[in-house]
DNA sequence: GTTCGTCAATAGAACGTTCTAGTAGTGTGA
DNA sequence: TCACACTACTAGAACGTTCTATTGACGAAC
């Protein structure tokens, strides 16, 4: 026989019903300690493994979690990382299911549906609030990375105008009066940090000393902002500016280095994520980090405690963000303005 | 009732038994067509779809390919991205699990096994060939991206030697003669670039030009191989360099460009991967394009061949690349020596 | 007018588990 | 002695499909 060993050709080797194998199997109360061990002994030396599709049609419930990802996305990389280690925490799997060019995020989401996930968390989706609603009448759902203004959708996102009022508190710290931010147009989180950015100012005193460029998500973006910023006659001119992410950053980096503009001497700049990116040595770019763990492991909490029906707190899960200090930032050159 | 609606549930409501329901959804031959458009009717008026678990369960196949993929790679996701439309084409679906620092490739296959994957694509595995091997004596496992020799095991991946040779041929027709390698190690396909770079040398009679310099996967890594290139004294300094990989050569070029070398005038610098760093405006890389969709394609045909035992032709498809010139290749400059 | 073939449809057994309801067997207290 | 509780175990029905017969019914061919 070819075929992988079953619960029955256990129990005939062992002399026992099928029912009292899948009781030891699943370590359920209910066989003696000795039945125990001899189950077991034949289950090795059979090599048996249970059937999961079998244990899924049978169970209830299937203890998955449908996760749906950007595959470009390097953060939700991490994202990924931290749901693997919180599902296992608590006893559930993941299925994955990417986005890509080809494959929107409704065909990722309908591939989990009929996976049978009992849960969905979709990290930085762009669908509409709409779709997502229709979604959560038939299940919890969890959205990472972005808002939604929804009663029955779940969120946990990073408190993107804390991230860029630590930033800024950082600048003015080191000296810092004109700081313009590099903003990232209509993606999630960018209205939040344009208002923690302005915020910060005001609360220093520098509201006057606002400057707003447009920017975006991708390096390009970045260059073209740096671009325009060097463009500025010099007195209106800033010397530190924090920027929307990280790739943007990069971009704004390139430009101004290429250009012969010195950072942090003659200008700070400040990013957002503490990707990859940013801890490279030549980059070493001081930025604001999302807490992925942390984030993941609420997105996790949260979709099981709706299943459990245990659910307890605001809808909104708002993570606190964290500076962290590189090479990109010091104190303004006073040999100029 | 809110439980979902199953095959019994429709056969009760269009009047027929549950056998020809399932034949109908389907599409299996054996109904008329007049049942066959009622059934759907019903079908579809009560929100019916099959339960895969179910499906699984009874059907010998499960029609499920398992792929493991570095949640880090950026190539990766252009591989993920293939894989989806490559399997949708021939009837396959796609089970994702993800290495991420805490998960090891092990656990990553782990997974898949107990989902019942009839084969295993791995992309760029570092697992040892025994491993692999092992695996292989399992079930079909085709590797990409990675040479693996052994005779169960499949392997698809680009031919970095030709690669090599197509941006010296490049270097050597815009009247480059002293070109430097920087190279990737023990990364899979380093060793096959270096020997493409060596014999197009020698092809070319520049052989006695070679030049190795240490280098790696990551931007830190072109980063020190390009300041050690600037140590060079002039008589052998190159005009123009290879490097093992487009990260690795975006560290190159923040070095020279951070030195006051110009590229492409002082210095022409070639990558390899067309990644979508190569692709930015601001970097305008010249490099080697992996054919993503090509390898996915034949990485799944080779999965599905070995499934139906039709395997033909080599057990290792090695992929031409193709050299994308952009704007860090020119000829050198005449003034200098 | 029997026989054969084809077509549409069905009954009922799988697939490999888990779960419910039960049956022996043993000890315990009155 | 009986009633009762407890433990160790089992029979058999689910779960929702697919698959292998099998059954009628209706023409066509002999």
């Amino acid at each position: 026989m070819d075929r992988r060993p079953t619960l029955a050709d256990v129990a005939v080797q062992a002399g026992v019903s099928t029912a009292l194998v899948s009781i030891v199997m699943r370590e359920a109360p209910g066989a003696s300690a000795t039945t125990r061990e001899r189950v077991l002994a034949v289950a090795d030396e059979l090599g048996y493994r249970p059937d999961i599709r079998a244990q899924l049609l049978r169970r209830s419930r299937s203890r998955l979690i449908g996760v749906v990802f950007g595959v470009q996305h390097a953060f939700h990389g991490d994202l990924v990382g931290g749901l693997y280690t919180a599902a296992e925490r608590v006893g559930y799997e993941l299925a994955l299911s990417a986005v890509t060019p080809e494959r929107d995020e409704q065909r990722a989401v309908a591939g989990l549906l009929q996976d049978r996930c009992e849960a969905l968390v979709l990290l930085g989706p762009q669908a509409p609030t709409a779709y997502l609603a229709g979604l959560a009448a038939r299940m919890p759902v969890v959205v990472v990375a972005r808002a939604v203004r929804h009663r029955a959708v779940d969120v946990v996102r990073t408190d993107d105008a804390a991230g860029l009022e630590q930033a800024v508190d950082h600048l003015v710290e080191l000296g810092h009066r004109r700081i313009a931010h590099i903003d990232g147009g209509r993606a999630p989180g960018a209205a939040e940090r344009r208002r923690g950015y302005t915020g910060a100012l005001q609360r220093h005193g520098l509201g006057r000393n606002a400057l707003m460029l447009p920017g975006g998500l991708t390096e390009d973006d970045g260059a073209d902002a740096a671009r325009s910023l060097l463009e500025l006659s010099d007195p209106r001119a800033p010397t530190a500016v924090t920027v929307f992410n990280d790739r943007c950053a990069t971009g704004v980096l390139d430009v101004l280095r290429g250009a012969g503009v010195a950072v942090p001497r003659d200008m700070s700049v400040v990013g957002f994520d503490d990707s990859r990116l940013a801890r490279l040595s030549h980059v070493d770019l001081t930025t604001v980090a999302q807490d992925a763990t942390t984030m993941t492991e609420l997105a996790v909490a949260r979709a099981v405690a709706r299943l459990d029906g245990t659910v307890v707190g605001e809808r909104e899960q708002v993570v606190p963000p964290r500076l962290v200090v590189r090479g990109t930032t010091a104190p303004p050159d006073r040999s100029r303005g």
